[in-house]
DNA sequence: CGGCTTGTTGATCCCCGTCAATGCCGGTGG
DNA sequence: CCACCGGCATTGACGGGGATCAACAAGCCG
């Protein structure tokens, strides 16, 4: 039932790489895959938390419902990424909606197989810590993006992090639809489409999916330029 | 050394609230207190996280430096509050820079003492990582916030928050200067300025720190309400 | 081919940041 | 007791970034 592949990403996903070989092949054991299609919701915000989530193949989009019944997005997360530890540990509820925005190859595993080993395995309880963290970092950078920066500036950051290189030319595939990307960002696809317009004065060129750099350190300090005038933000000496 | 009063801040904390008894008093001997003033400066993002803080009393602020050298806030936290726990017992570096709002009394215990009792003791890698999940959950809606909603309909949430009242009419001061409030919520004092006036139509009026609401059901309605127009933000079905 | 989805572009509006002026308060020193 | 001052809050004028609405081009597929 496991393709050999399969059990590498989640062998070697941010959440497991360094739990010890013998407890992991237990827990590839209590978990099990799940296929989920694209545009198909895996739980919504509020649901009981009741697994964690490794995504394996495909891409899933986490976002949040507003009461006006917007639709914001939180994470985008491909295969070897995971969502839901600390909520399922937690055993409180889901704090986001998740759904595929591509065919997808999920590892669930229950929060209880989990905290069951945690006794004897500490260990475990730091993997899922530091995963936990790692998503709390994330979402650290994203409220300082969203505070402090302009769309082109957190578009060039985003083209930052997805390129293979950090200087000179470079080009590459957008991993996603720009519809998604722009969720992502915090904007409008129309939005999106004028960033990558102001862009192109910058030496960014797209057509179909496909970037080009004229140059990566032009880029980044695109976007860690100063936006037009700021000073302080908080009035502590 | 430690005040009775001081003491039971921390037992209380919603980092330490669910763990049992005879730890905590472990705890306690391990950690000490720590005064710090208004204005200085506990640690600055990328130290080495070592300890873990609870506020017993004042007022920090957590932020972020960006390469521009802007100062944005990411969290305040009161009393009986904690932070920096999945930084620290992951072994990483601190993500923000924190400071002093008001002059404050912290508790702060070494993540070594924390990870010297997990194996012991797994219901304190459960208190560290339901209390990192409510880190989570905050920057969670913090981003939606930000993500969907204007400065007004935020500053309208963020009382709402405040208010000892669900309903009708209801008094109360805010808990810190206006300048640190905009920093939370993502703007300048000017635009918070503006925020309340256009608050001022709706039934708040403010004097001096003291903030007087005539319908709580009527601010809530307008936090929840739809801006001006929207549907979707992202194109998966 | 015609419908459908996805991406681009233009016009317009509104929120918010910026800059500058003014008012309010608490403290200090005459 | 009051004049003066610096910090904080407010208000006005202005500009820019992004959302909205609408039209249109480009693929994709039945």
């Amino acid at each position: 039932m496991f393709d050999q592949n399969q059990i590498e990403v989640v062998r070697r996903s941010l959440l497991f790489r360094d739990v010890p070989e013998p407890l992991i092949e237990r827990l590839l054991r209590d978990g099990r895959l799940s296929r989920i299609d694209r545009g198909e919701t895996l739980f919504v915000q509020g649901d009981r938390a009741e697994f964690i989530y490794v995504v394996v193949e495909g891409l899933v989009k986490l976002s949040r419902i507003t009461p006006a019944g917007d639709d914001i997005v939180v994470a985008v997360y491909a295969a070897g990424e995971s969502f839901g530890e600390a909520a399922a540990l937690k055993g409180g509820v889901y704090p986001v909606t998740v759904e595929a925005a591509e065919n997808s190859l999920l590892f669930q595993i229950s929060a209880r197989c989990i905290s069951r080993h945690i006794g004897d395995h500490p260990e475990l309880a730091m993997a899922m810590l530091a995963s936990t963290f790692r998503h709390l970092h994330e979402l650290v950078v994203e409220v300082e993006d969203l505070k402090g920066q302009t769309g082109a500036q957190r578009l060039a950051a985003f083209l930052t992090a997805l390129a293979p290189a950090k200087e000179g030319p470079c080009s590459f595939s957008l991993p996603y639809d720009k519809g998604l990307i722009a969720g992502r960002l915090g904007m409008k696809p129309e939005s999106l489409s004028r960033s990558f317009a102001n862009l192109r004065r910058e030496g960014v060129t797209i057509r179909g999916g496909q970037v080009s750099v004229a140059d990566m350190g032009r880029l980044r300090a695109l976007s860690e330029a100063e936006r037009p005038a700021r000073k302080q933000a908080a009035p502590c000496a």
